[in-house]
DNA sequence: TTGTAAGCGTTATCAC
DNA sequence: GTGATAACGCTTACAA
C-alpha cells in the first residue's frame, strides 16, 4: 500500500502532526526536525493523499470545467485559458466532455459536486429545454449552498440561479455580420443554423433576422436551413441544398466557422467560386479560418479572454457577485470570403 | 454545510450504514426501508462526498490525462477519445495542460498521484532530457506501486518503467512521406522541425533522413530548419527563410500540420503557387488540412483510435501488461499540396 | 516547539 | 435486514 503520514512520522521519529506541519509550513517547526522529516519524506517517496486532506479541511483543490467537446478548438481554447488561470492558484482543472448532451452535462455537474470542487465552469451554449434548465438550476443551487462557485461562460444566465454569467453577445455579432453582407449589396442571404433549440443557435439567428428587418429585407424561410449541428458535415449538406435552389442565394452564413468551412467546400465542389459567385461567412473566428480558402470573413469571439476571466472568477482570483451577468462583445473580422454579389 | 449521510440517516430514521447500503445497492435492504431512505435523499438533496468515499474504499473514480495543449486539435482529439472510454466506466477524466513544459508535466503527474487516480495517461511526445526522464520514471514507479496504471500514448517507451506504451511510428510515417515526394521527382526538399530535443521532432526527422539516404539524395543541412515549436507561426518564419534561399527547395515538409499551414501561407505571400512552384506537406492529418488551400498532403495518425485504446487500457477495460509497447501505424494521405517539381 | 486526540464522511465488519 | 463501530489518512485545537 501507499506510504502514509504515519509511516513518515515513524521513520523521522516524530508525531504525524509534526510531519503535517512541516509539509504545510503553517506552523513553526525546529529546523533540525524539519530536516529529518523532509529526509524521511523523500526516502519513502511520500505523496499526500488528496482525499484525506480534502476530507480533513473540507475543501478540494479542484475546479471543474464542463464543455461540449474538447477536440473542437472553440472549447479547447476556452478550456485551456480557464486551466491556465486555475493553475496560478495551484488548482487542478478537471475538463469534462458532454458531447453536447444535456443529460451528460447534468451527470458531470453532479460528479463534480461529489468531488466538492471549488468551482464549476459550464462553457458554451446550451439546449433550451425547460426540464433540463430547472434541473440544472437545482444543481447550481446545491453547489452554491455547498460553497462551490458556478460560472456560466458563453451561455445565457439562468433566472434566479446563484451563478456568475459571462455571455457572448451572439445577437449583436450576428447583426453586424449580416449588416456587413447587406452593405456589400447582398439581398438573398442563406443562413445555416446550429443545433435546434440551442441558445447559441437561437441568439445568432435572431441577430441575423434583426439585421434583415432593419434593412427591410423580407424574411425568406426557405433560405434559413437547419444545420442540426455545429459541424462541417452539416454545413456541407445544407449548403448543397441552398446551392441547388432555383434562385440560389448570393451569400451564405454559417452559424459558426465549422459550418462555414463545409459551405466553402460545397461551393467549391459545385463548381462555383467564393466570393465571386457566392460569398461565405462564419462565426467564432477559430484559427483555421485564416487558412481556409478564401480566408473566412467571420465574427471574432475573444475566447482566450473570456476563458481567462471565467477562470479567474472560478479560481477566486477575481471577485464577482453570484447572479452577476456580463456580456462579451464580439468583433467583425473582414477577410476574403465575402465580396459584393455578381450583378 | 453540505448534507451528509448521517443527516439522511436521521431523517429516514435508520442508521447511516443502511443509507450507504441503499445507495450502493450491494447489500439487501427491505423495500420499504429503501423507499424511506431514497425519499430522504432526494428531500435533502444529498450528494455523496467523493473524498470520504475514496478514503474509505481507498480508490478514486478519476483518471488523469496529461497533454501539452487542449486547444491544439491533436491533443483535443486524443483527450476526447480517452475521456469517452473513461466515461463508459463512470470514471471522471481529468485533463491537464502542461503547455509543453516538462516541469509542469511532472507537477501534474504528482498532483494526479495525490488524487490517487486509477490511471494516468501521458499523451503526446516529450522532451528528451535525461534528468526529466529519470524523474518521470521515478513517478511512474511510485504510481505503479500505488496501483495507478500509467499509459504513454504517442511517445516512446521509458526504459524499465512499468508503463504501457502506445507509440506512433513517426519514423515510418516520415519515411513514406519523403519517399512520396522523392517519387514525384523532388530532390531539394526543405524540412521544418518541431521543438528541439523532442521525441516527435527527432523521430520524424530521422524518418525523413532515412528516406533521403535510401534514394541517395545527399543530406543538405541548410534545407533542414529548426522550427522551434509545432505551430503555424514558426512554420511561416522558417518557410520564409527557405524561400529566400538562392536555390530554394521545390518542396517543403512541415514536421506537423500546423507548421505546414504556416508554410502554405508563407509561400502564398511570397507570390509563389502551391504546388506549381513549391509543394508542401504536413504530418498528423488534423481536420483543418482538408480545408487548407490547397488541401494538405500529410501523414494520417489515427488519433481517435489511439486515444480510445489508451483510454480503454487506462480505464481497465482492456488488459495490457505493464511494460508492453505497441506501435501505431500512420498512413500517407495524398491531397493537392504536392505535385512534381516544375522542370 | 512538539505530541495527543478528536474530527472529516464514507464503507465494511461484526453482531444481533 | 439492520445497527454499532472501527477503519481510511489527514488537519488542527488543545495540552504539555
Amino acid at each position: 500500500m501507499a506510504v502514509t503520514l504515519a509511516d513518515v512520522a515513524k521513520r523521522a521519529g516524530v508525531s504525524s502532526a509534526t510531519v503535517s506541519r512541516v509539509l504545510n509550513g503553517n506552523y513553526p517547526v525546529a529546523a533540525r526536525t524539519r530536516q529529518r522529516v523532509l529526509r524521511a519524506v523523500s526516502e519513502l517517496n511520500y505523496v499526500v493523499n488528496a482525499y484525506a486532506r480534502a476530507l480533513a479541511v473540507n475543501m478540494s483543490d479542484m475546479l471543474g470545467v464542463v464543455v461540449n467537446d474538447v477536440s473542437d478548438p472553440f472549447f479547447g481554447l476556452l478550456a485551456g485559458a480557464i486551466q491556465g488561470e486555475a493553475s496560478r492558484e495551484d488548482l487542478l482543472a478537471v475538463i469534462c466532455n458532454t458531447g453536447g448532451s444535456p443529460v451528460e452535462e447534468l451527470r458531470y455537474v453532479e460528479l463534480l459536486l461529489r468531488q466538492r470542487t471549488r468551482a464549476i465552469v459550464l462553457a458554451g451554449g446550451c439546449v433550451d429545454d425547460a426540464d433540463y434548465l430547472t434541473e440544472l438550476a437545482g444543481l447550481i443551487d446545491q453547489a452554491a449552498s455547498a460553497g462551490t462557485r458556478v460560472v456560466l461562460c458563453g451561455r445565457p444566465p439562468i433566472e434566479g440561479a446563484r451563478a456568475v454569467t459571462l455571455n457572448f453577445d451572439n445577437r449583436g455579432g450576428a447583426r453586424s455580420l449580416t449588416r456587413h453582407l447587406l452593405a456589400m449589396g447582398h439581398r438573398r442571404i442563406g443562413y445555416i443554423t446550429g443545433p435546434p433549440r440551442h441558445s447559441t443557435t437561437t441568439e445568432r439567428l435572431q441577430g441575423h433576422r434583426e439585421a434583415l428587418a432593419q434593412h427591410d429585407v423580407p424574411w425568406d424561410e426557405g433560405l434559413a436551413l437547419d444545420g442540426g449541428a455545429f459541424d462541417r458535415e452539416r454545413g456541407w449538406e445544407a449548403a448543397a441544398r441552398l446551392l441547388a435552389l432555383p434562385d440560389r442565394p448570393t451569400a451564405i452564413i454559417g452559424a459558426n466557422d465549422s459550418i462555414a468551412l463545409g459551405v466553402l467546400a460545397a461551393v467549391r465542389e459545385s463548381g462555383l467560386q467564393v466570393p465571386k459567385d457566392v460569398s461565405v461567412a462564419g462565426f467564432d473566428d477559430l484559427p483555421f479560418g485564416l487558412d481556409a480558402y478564401p480566408s473566412l470573413t467571420t465574427v471574432r469571439l475573444p475566447l482566450l479572454d473570456a476563458g481567462r476571466r471565467a477562470g479567474r472568477i472560478a479560481a477566486g482570483l477575481d471577485q464577482a457577485e453570484p447572479g452577476a451577468v456580463s456580456t462579451i462583445r464580439p468583433e467583425l473580422i473582414v477577410r476574403d470570403s465575402v465580396a459584393g454579389p455578381a450583378s
